[in-house]
Order: structure tokens, then sequence, then C-alpha cells
DNA sequence: ATGTGGCGTT
């Protein structure tokens, strides 16, 4: 009975000294009672009239004073007492109870010293200690351990631990862990309750297994758990997130019992599929049913507020909470700034921002959204820096918020600051992150750094791969677009956006073999009823050529929008349809679709492109008068083109002088390009002053002035030209041309010998110019540029990218098939003279695309009428 | 003792 001095000579606690004389009564003499030290906490916790707790102890055993203790939350003391008493002194219960204490005040550093006290005693972990200490590991956030002791005891099991187990896990988020144990629950014949099934849906639900809910739900209603309202909620909630919206609404029909979560999960159910007009309607019969809102209510019902855009409703919402007294909860005060925010009040957001006495990181997230969506990009940066300053430190939503701020404020030194200030962090990128850091390099134009970030994602999801192809394509890297779109087929399953992302690069590189391949995979998957795969599709099909199957893919959109209507005008404009152009944009009006700035660049574009002058001012009076759209430089520009175009050059330089913006490069190049179309030197050498001002760097504005110098023979000129162009160190970008033949690119440069056909090239080309000269053309030797004599002029335009391209394309195609070649710079006019005669004597229709337009030629005529 | 509904990113 007696216990070794050693063992009670010093409080654990304060170490203060006991007194071995009060000890050797231990039975009565409660040991603790007597010390002398006031200091000694374990006396002093207690918080009972000193007679009564010598009262007390006088009269209880150990078990009885533990469970004292722990009857009034002094673990301290519960755990001390626990350790020393003797073994044979305790009862199973006395343990239970101090881990119960441990579980409930959370403190997993005396759980885990009752379990030593436990194993020290040689008790068995099982009966009534296994759970209890299952429960207390779990609760003090200790799963691990809290599993091996579970797994040790599995048998003895009951089914709260196992819907502990389960439920803990799926906190966690790992939801395949909780439905093994489920599954394992199964085997082993144990049938869950209503919290079982609760859990398993979840677990379900959230990892979209549409299949096992059904299943779920067959059986919950054999065992009889149907009318469990908490069970039928959670079956409502699994069918919202799996889809199931009609399944949802019968479930709910059909509940006699509802709660205040059977109406929040009907309203969030609504808000999750698209349906906020119904979660609001869902709403107001609450209000008419007086039905008790809660805060989840609210909550659920601003973000449908904010959904629907009703500003007048979210108010409403707004002043019901307050009534309900949620004014000071921050999730209500969260959800409040985002309605604001995203039904257009900036100014109401702030001050629901202002007003909030707590903030989280969700707030600040909110308030950095807020300014992003109304432009204000450098304010939602600042605020990031300023949360993190205010000791709020940012998550991966107020991460993937600020990089969106900076992708869309364009600036690359502001992004590269945010990604320092996560390295400087040590912040882990996490995948979202990841994704939203390439997006903003890619969106900043630097795709090298986007690539950095993709090359050291471990395992990438079909945004990440989404992000980068589209990037390439956006960034005129299609090549590297089509290899990584390649690249990834290998590793992961492309979707509708992957297809999106990749046509422009097919488009920009004319490859129509590789864009029908694509086609066929948007058939074969399934893509094609996705409007955005289609506008893109049909924008792939203009830009390699093939007009007529845009065409057929346009006509049969059940609903084109306003994406649809401006690709396919555009189209014809680069063609040179005008006025299929213009009867494709009254088509649109009459269909009743607004055309934007980009559809009436469109139009002004093609109206240009085919000389239309009256109907291209029509347009651009109406931009003003009937869409209130103000015109922009670049609507300006076309008009600029348009009468240069036409002839009407001092027109054109006279308008330029009324435009209420400063003209830019491109509003006075397009007189320029004018005047070498007019062969005006004088006025030429005049608007190429205000070009270069401009843009001093712009080598292709020199090369047009040169063009215009030698085509009127002014070599002296066109040699001072050439050296103020190497004084400035510029070089003229060398023209080139591609053609693909059997979905494999070639791509030549000017008098490319190096080619393994160029013999049979240069020599079909040569015999064509004789019989060329012999049918009376003659070659048009100013486009060779080169002051030299007429032989080497003619040697030297034999030699154009184009002409080898279009060579190889008659060597190589089947006859019968159209030869589509693409050119980086603008078509030369011998080149275009020589096509024409090409496409009759060979009887090929040829294609080609230059830098600015196409030109269909067809038994000796191009498209372009010879207007380009 | 364990459960269902709830804010901000792509």
């Amino acid at each position: 009975m007696a216990k070794s001095i050693s063992n009670f000579s010093t409080c654990t606690t304060c170490n203060c000294h006991t007194n071995e004389a009060n000890y050797s009564k231990p039975r009565n003499g409660f040991i603790f009672f007597r010390q002398s030290s006031r200091k000694c906490l374990l006396s002093s916790n207690l918080d009972v009239p000193r007679s009564t707790r010598v009262g007390v102890s006088s009269m209880l055993d150990e078990n009885a004073k533990i469970s004292k203790f722990c009857e009034l939350g002094d673990l301290r003391n519960a755990v001390e007492l626990l350790r020393m008493s003797q073994k044979s002194d305790l009862e199973l219960n006395t343990y239970s109870s101090v881990l119960q204490l441990c579980a409930e005040r959370k403190r997993l550093q005396e759980g885990k010293t009752v379990h030593s006290i436990i194993s020290s005693n040689g008790i068995p972990i099982a009966g009534v200690l296994a759970p209890k200490l299952v429960f207390m590991y779990v609760s003090c956030g200790d799963l691990r351990e809290g599993r091996r002791i579970f797994d040790l005891t599995l048998g003895d099991n009951k089914v709260f631990l196992w819907n502990l187990m389960m439920s803990e896990y799926a906190k966690f988020g790992d939801y395949r862990e909780s439905i093994y144990l489920f599954r394992k629950m199964q085997k082993l014949g144990i049938t869950g309750n209503s919290y079982t099934f609760s859990c398993i849906l979840k677990c379900f639900a959230t990892l979209r297994s549409v299949g096992e809910c059904k299943r779920i739900h067959g059986h919950i209603y054999k065992l009889g758990f149907g009318s469990y309202n908490t069970v039928v909620n959670s079956l409502i909630a699994a069918y919202f997130k799996s889809g199931g919206v009609d399944s949802a609404h019968k479930l709910f029909d059909e509940l006699g019992d509802r709660d205040v979560v059977s109406w929040n999960s009907m309203i969030s159910g609504c808000v999750m599929n698209g349906f906020s007009h119904t979660a609001l309607e869902f709403f107001i019969q609450m209000l008419i049913l007086r039905v008790g809102v809660d805060l989840a209510t609210l909550v659920n019902a601003l973000v449908a507020c904010a959904n629907v855009g009703s500003l007048s409703f979210g108010r409403a919402v707004h002043g019901h909470g307050v009534k309900a007294c949620f004014g000071k909860e921050v999730r209500f005060n969260n959800t409040l700034l985002d309605m604001y925010s995203k039904c257009g009040n900036l100014n109401d957001a702030i001050q629901a921002f202002e007003k909030m006495g707590q903030t989280t990181v969700v707030s600040w997230t909110s308030i950095i959204s807020a300014y992003v969506r109304e432009g204000l990009y450098d304010d939602a940066i600042r605020l990031f820096y300023e949360m993190e300053s205010k000791g709020v430190s940012p998550d991966v939503y107020s991460m993937t918020s600020v990089l969106h701020a900076c992708a869309h404020s364009n600036s690359l030194d502001k992004g590269r600051d945010v990604h320092n200030y996560f390295r400087k962090n040590n912040v882990v990128l996490s995948l979202p992150v990841s994704n939203a850091l390439m997006d903003m390099y890619a969106k900043c134009g630097s795709m090298e750094e986007a690539y950095l970030v993709f090359s050291q994602i471990p395992v990438k999801d079909i945004v990440s791969w989404n992000i980068m192809i589209g990037g390439y394509s956006k960034n005129s890297l299609p090549n590297r677009a089509l290899k990584l779109f390649s690249e990834m087929l290998e590793e992961s399953r492309p979707d509708g956006i992957t297809m999106a992302c990749v046509l422009p690069a097919c488009g920009s590189l004319a490859a129509l073999d590789i864009g029908r391949v694509i086609h066929g995979c948007i058939l074969r998957n399934g893509y094609s009823s996705d409007l955005h795969v289609v506008n893109a599709l049909i924008d792939m099909y203009v830009k390699c050529g093939s007009l007529v199957h845009a065409r057929l893919l346009f006509d049969i959109i059940p609903e084109k929008d306003l994406i649809s209507w401006t690709v396919m005008i555009t189209g014809y404009g680069m063609h040179g349809f005008g006025n299929e152009a213009i009867a494709t944009f009254q088509k649109m009006r009459i269909a009743g679709i607004k055309p934007d700035e980009i559809t009436f660049t469109s139009i002004l574009y093609a109206c240009s492109h085919s000389g239309l002058l009256n109907e291209g001012w029509a347009f651009f009076n109406s931009m003003r008068s009937e869409c209130n759209i103000e015109p922009k430089l670049e609507h300006y520009a076309c008009m600029v083109d348009l009468l240069a175009r036409t002839g009407n050059l001092s027109k054109a330089y006279n308008f330029i002088e009324t435009i209420p913006i400063k003209p830019d490069a491109t509003v006075w190049g397009a007189l320029l390009c004018g005047c070498r179309i007019h062969h005006d030197v004088e006025l030429a050498e005049k608007v190429a002053e205000h070009v270069f001002e401009l843009e001093p760097d712009n080598t292709g504005y020199y090369v047009l002035l040169t063009n215009i110098y030698a085509e009127a023979e002014k070599w002296e000129e066109v040699k001072k030209l050439r050296e103020r162009i190497c004084k400035r160190g510029l070089k003229k970008s060398p023209g080139c041309s591609w053609i693909e033949v059997q979905g494999k690119c070639t791509t030549f440069v000017s008098a490319d010998s190096t080619h393994p056909q160029a013999k049979s090239m240069v020599s079909l080309l040569n015999s064509l110019r004789i019989k060329m000269k012999n049918e009376g053309y003659s070659p048009e030797m100013r486009y060779a540029l080169v002051n030299a004599d007429e032989t080497e002029k003619e040697l030297a335009l034999c030699g154009h990218s184009e002409k080898l391209a279009m060579a190889f394309g008659i060597l190589n195609l089947p006859l019968g098939r159209t030869i589509r070649v693409a050119k980086n710079l603008r078509v030369c006019g011998d080149c275009h003279e020589m096509a024409k005669f090409m496409s009759k004597s060979t009887r090929r229709e040829i294609i080609l695309r230059d830098s600015n337009r196409f030109h269909h030629f067809k038994d000796g005529f191009c498209s372009c009428r010879d207007f380009w």
C-alpha cells in the first residue's frame, strides 16, 4: 500500500516539495491539500471551500477523487493523481473520465500521459478504453495515433467510432480514406447509422460519384433511414453536387419535415447549379412560411443575389440579416461585400469592408477581387500587401486573386514582385497558384517564365496545359503551342478549352491539315456543341484559307453569338468578300445581336479590303449614331486605309487631322500604304516622317518607303534610306513562305537553293516565266527592288519565297488539290502576277495568305481584284 | 461523442 517516497517527493507542476510526514497516511491525508507552498497550483486550482475539500478527500477513494477533478475540469490534478495512484486502486472508468476531459479540452500532451500511465499499468487496450483513446487522439488532432489504435481494436469498434474516423478524414479532405473505411465497415457486416450515411454521401458527392450516390440512396431507404431528416438533407446535397437537380427537388418535395438545413440545401444547391433565381424563390418561400433563417440561409441568399446581379434584392437580404442580428458575423459581411461588388457597386463593397470589425483572409480576397472587377488593378495589388502588413497571411484564393490583378494590369514587373514575395515567404506553390502564376506570365507576354513555373509542377492538371497552350498561341508562338499540345496528348486528356486554345495556333500557321486533325478530334470527343470551340474552328478555317468550310460550320450553329458573327465577318473581309461581310453584318442585326467595337473594326476592315467607300462611311457613322460606340484609333485607321486605297489620299490626310485622339503609327501607316498603291512619293515622304517619329524602330515602315522609292526608280533615295535603316541598327525582317504537304510544313526563304527539290522548282518557275513572256506578260521589275540590270532583277524575282513555296506545292500536291501558301510579309507584285498566271496554266487553285489578307487565284484572276 | 447547408481564386 505504501508508495515509494521518491514518487511523491516533488509536485510535478510547480516543483514544490511535499511533506513526507503528511504522506505517511496516504488514504486520509490527501497530500496536495497539506502543502505549505501557496504557489502550488494543484491546491489553489480547486475552487471549493477548504473544509469541503478535506471532507471530500477523506471520504472518497482515488477513483472518486479523480472523477471529481474531472467533473470540476481540473485536468492537471486529475492526471497527477492518476499517475500517483496504485494500479490496483484504479477502475477503468476513471481512466475513461480523464481521457474524456483531455478530448474535450483538446489536450494532447495530457492525453498522451494518460495513455502511457495505462500502458505502464499494464492495462490492455480494449473494452471501453480503446474507443476513449481513439476519441481522445482524434479530438486532439492526432489522427494517425487514433487510427493506429482504431486498427488494433477493429473488432471491438462501435459504429460511433467508425463514424468518427470517417468524418475526421472527410474533414481533412481525404474522402478516399473515408470511403475505404466505409467499405471495410460493410465487409465486417457493421450497419451504419444516420451519421454514417450523412458522412459517406458527402464523400461520394464531393468526388462526383453519381453512381455511388444512387446506390447508397437505395441502400438508405432499404435500411429505413429515408425518414431521417439529416440523411435526406445529405442526399439532397449530394444530388445537387453531382448535378442531379431534379432528383434533389423530388426529395425535397417528398420530405415531410423540412428543417432549416433542408431549405438551405435547396438554396445552395440551386445556386451551385446555376439556378440562382429559383434559389431566391426558395428564400422568399422560407420567409412566407416563417421558417427561421440562419446564417447559412442569408449567406446563400446573398450569393444568389450576386449571381443574379440584383442589387435591390441584395440590399433587402442585407437588411434582413442585420435585423436577425448577423450584422457582426464575418461570413455574413464577407458575402455582403462580395455581393455589392458583383452587383457593380464598389462603393458599398468598400463600405461593407471598412465597417467590418473583424476581417479574415476571405474579406481581403473579396475586396481585392472587387477592385479587380472594376479594373483598378493597382489598388488590388496594393491591398494584397496591405493585408500582409495587417498580419493576415495569404492563402490560395488571395494569391490567385492578386495574380489575376497582375495579369490584367499587364504589368510583368508587378507580377514578378508578387512571385518574388511568394519565394521570400517560402510559399508552397499549390496547383491553382502555379496555374495563376503561369497565366499571369502568359498574359504579360513572358512565356519563358510561364514555362519555368509549368516545368516545376509535379502533377499538372488540364488548366495548366490549357494556360500554356493558349499562352503560346496568343503570344505568337504557334509552333510551341502545337508541340505542347502533342505532348499533352501523351500525358493527359484534352477538353473543349484545350481545343479552343490550340486552334488559333493552326490558324496563325495556316496549318490546315493539322487543323483538320484537331477538328476530327473535336467531333470524336463531342466538343462540337461548345460554341467557344465552334467559333475557334471557324476562325481556324478562315485563317487557313478555307472560307467554304468556315461558312458551312457557321451556318449550322443554332444560336450564334457575337463572336461567331464577328469571326465570319472578319473572314469575308480577309478574303476580299466585302459584300458578303456586309450581308452577314445585316443578318446579325436582324438576329438581334448588337455589334461591339471589334465587330465594327471587322466590318470597316472588310469594306476597306474591298474598296467599298460609301458602305464604309455608313458603318463608321452608325457606330456612334446607332450603337453608341465611340470610334477608337483602330476604326480611324480602317477609314484612313479605305480612303487611301480608293485613291482619296488628300482626303485621308485631312481626315487624320480631324481625329480627336492623337493618331498612332497604324493610322499614318495606313496612309503610307495608300501612297504606295497610288505611287505618291511626295505625300509618302511627308507621311513617313510622322510614322518614323511614332515608331522609329519598326523596320516595316522603312521598307515600305524604300519600296515606294524603288518603284519610282529613285535609287538615290533608296540608298539613303537603307543607310538610315543601318544607322538605327535595324534589319529587314526576312520574307518567308510556308506550305503544308501531307501534314508537314515546309518553310522557304528568298533564293533558297538548299532544298533537295530546288532544281526542279527553279526550272518549273523558269519555264512558267518563258510561257508568261510568250503570252505577253512582262515581269514586274519594280518589285525586284535592287538597282541592278534587268536579268539580275528577273533572277531575284524568281527566288521570292512565295514563288518557291507555290512551285513546291505544284510539284508535290496531287492534281486538283488547292495550293495553300502563307507568307509572313505582304505578297510581292510580281509574285501576284505570276500566281495568277500559274493558276491558269497549271489549272490549279492557289490560295495565298499574306500578312494582310487572302488571295484566291483561279483561272488567271485573283479574288483581290489586284487591289491589296 | 460522430453528421447534412455556408464567403473569396481558376
